[in-house]
DNA sequence: TTTTTTATCTAAAACGTTTACGCTGTTAAA
DNA sequence: TTTAACAGCGTAAACGTTTTAGATAAAAAA
């Protein structure tokens, strides 16, 4: 069923039963429940492709999800975030189109979405340190909003929506140098990214506040796998001085460290600790009520939403000035910190 | 730049140059070759919008990635189906567009989907017993391939890529009954999906082989969840005869598992044996050369790969016949399965 | 030489919408 | 009574491609 056949079979005009199904004032009340009522009989959409060829709007955002080289490692949060991020799309009726690529590729492929125009829009994920894709989509005039940012001074001139890293992984580093920790490992993820770097920007502070210099032996950046926090938490304890707490950047790598601890009979919270930056993913919740980690919990998924959100007012209108959006992780406590064993 | 000035730029007719860009033979090799040139340069891509409207294919598939009602657990494997997937799409140049929609609304958006025209074809996620989706899609003659089955007696006509779940938990099992373990736990997934039922089905079978009749009270099916893992493994230690073995249906409730068995200080493959499925996930894999769990194992991406193949087929030349790839695990043995304590 | 074939190209229709503009009749203002 | 405003609807152009049906000229066949 298309218009031309809906409108011969109503009697109408294609442009009367257009306007009245979008909810244009030139069409009377009578006349548009008419209409309406027959679309839904004949279950009528509007073609999406006749459609976006006539409006120049393609009602679809794209997600570029970068897929990490050296290991082939697709992150696991996207589905979270893309979770987030599609409740707000299917509210508004849009479309999400993505495409995993090799980071190398990337560039290349924004400027191909651009130009064949079919997305509105773009969410960037996973921002290095000043990220060529920004300038990039600001020169090919693409409206874009960045899932954390990416460093630099020009962080005020686009939108994003990020954690407060910094500051989330000083509270921890605090917390642990409170209970009375000196010694403490950072497994974090691979620090050209921005969230990395920041994390360990704040690691760096917390121990500088306590008068303790960064100690490079204590401190690891590679993409976060189960296997490389079993292999990184090795490789700590025999160190010459071993940490006596840990902090991971993901829960994943967080359940390497405790394969390895389990192996050498080390209790969690008592003869090792261990805080996690904990994304809330569905499928790998960190306990129910309570937590089991001791966390920097923020949701990715709340994330996704505000990212969404904030694309679709820039689209529907580009005038829309930049926001920020910087969410606050919540130290929550589990069972995996305790005091510093004594030695 | 789009095709009307390109030709005029040209000194050509539209046609002309669309020929010469899609390859058609009217047109001789001189003109192709700097119409081509002249497309580099000004770096001209076809509008998708306007190619679609007129030839009637998007150039792009759907997924709809169902979300779970009751615990919004949007599925782990997604990330690396579908990065296995977006090879092929990329390689045939087609989009992919996805949605994620709870459970209760997947029908609706098919036919959403359908009647707005943005894809040729659709990949169906986990299929559930009988699922009405398959014969939904066939009746709106909507190009589609399932990754899994539906189970019921019209498995030969639609074209789906599974993993033998029945054949792999029966050659677990009976790994385990070869160990001397007589209690085997089953942490399933939920059983109203086709893959749970047939890993249940062929962990009876090898039960019955042994003439052991399966104890419902070592059975558990729930959404695969790191806390599932771990409270099931609580609650099967806690019965009154607890298990020996434990069989988990994905690696991330065996972490739960691991979590469980940990805190009573049982140690796995000794005290407790498990088998897990492995799916090969980039982000979590089961060690490096040498597999920590004992596992059966099979590549979900590979399986999105191969989905996308036989899609990409169906949709070029719809007379295709259907077509079946059924995927045997292997089954690797770990460090987390021994032979069967003396009691 | 005339006719047929072939190679190369063009004009125009089609895809299914949206939307700028125009028309008619009715009501309100002058 | 005349003019202006307006509500409600229709006509036709536009969006950027692909593709059908021809057109022209050159080459081959008769």
């Amino acid at each position: 069923m298309n218009l031309k056949e809906l409108s011969e079979l109503l009697g109408l005009s294609q442009t009367t039963v257009s306007r009245a199904l979008n909810g244009y004032p030139e069409v009377s009340e009578a006349t548009r429940k008419k209409v309406m009522l027959a679309a839904k009989d004949h279950n009528y959409t509007p073609n999406t492709r006749a459609r976006s060829l006539a409006t120049g709007r393609s009602h679809a955002v794209g997600h570029v999800i970068p897929l990490s080289l050296e290991h082939e490692v697709v992150n696991p949060v996207f589905t979270d975030f893309l979770a987030g991020a599609s409740e707000i799309y299917s509210r508004e009726n849009y479309d999400m189109l993505i495409s995993v690529v090799p980071v190398d590729q990337e560039a290349e492929t924004y400027r191909k979405i651009a130009s064949k125009g079919s997305v509105d829009g773009v969410i960037v994920h996973g921002p290095a340190i000043n990220d060529p894709r920004i300038e990039l989509l600001r020169r090919i005039n693409m409206p874009f909003v960045v899932h954390g940012r990416s460093g630099g001074d020009d962080e005020d001139s686009y939108s994003w929506v990020d954690m407060n890293n910094t500051r989330a992984f000083e509270r921890a580093t605090r917390f642990l140098l409170d209970l009375g920790h000196r010694r403490i490992g950072l497994i974090n993820g691979l620090e050209h990214m921005d969230f990395a770097a920041k994390r360990r920007a704040g690691y760096k502070r917390a121990l500088a506040a306590y008068g303790i210099e960064e100690d490079p032996a204590l401190c690891r950046a590679e993409e976060m796998t189960e296997s490389y926090g079993y292999a990184a938490t090795n490789a700590l304890l025999d160190g010459p001085e071993p940490p006596t707490a840990l902090l991971t950047s993901s829960i994943i790598p967080a359940f390497g460290a405790r394969r390895a601890l389990d192996e050498r009979a080390l209790v969690l919270g008592k003869d090792v600790s261990l805080i996690i930056h904990d994304d809330d993913l569905s499928y790998l919740r960190n306990g129910g009520k309570e937590p089991i980690y001791t966390a920097t919990r923020s949701s990715v998924r709340q994330a996704g939403r505000m990212c969404a959100e904030l694309l679709m007012q820039k689209i529907a209108d580009p005038s829309t000035p930049v926001r920020h959006e910087l969410l606050d992780a919540d130290l929550i406590i589990g069972e995996t910190t305790g005091p510093a064993p004594q030695s």
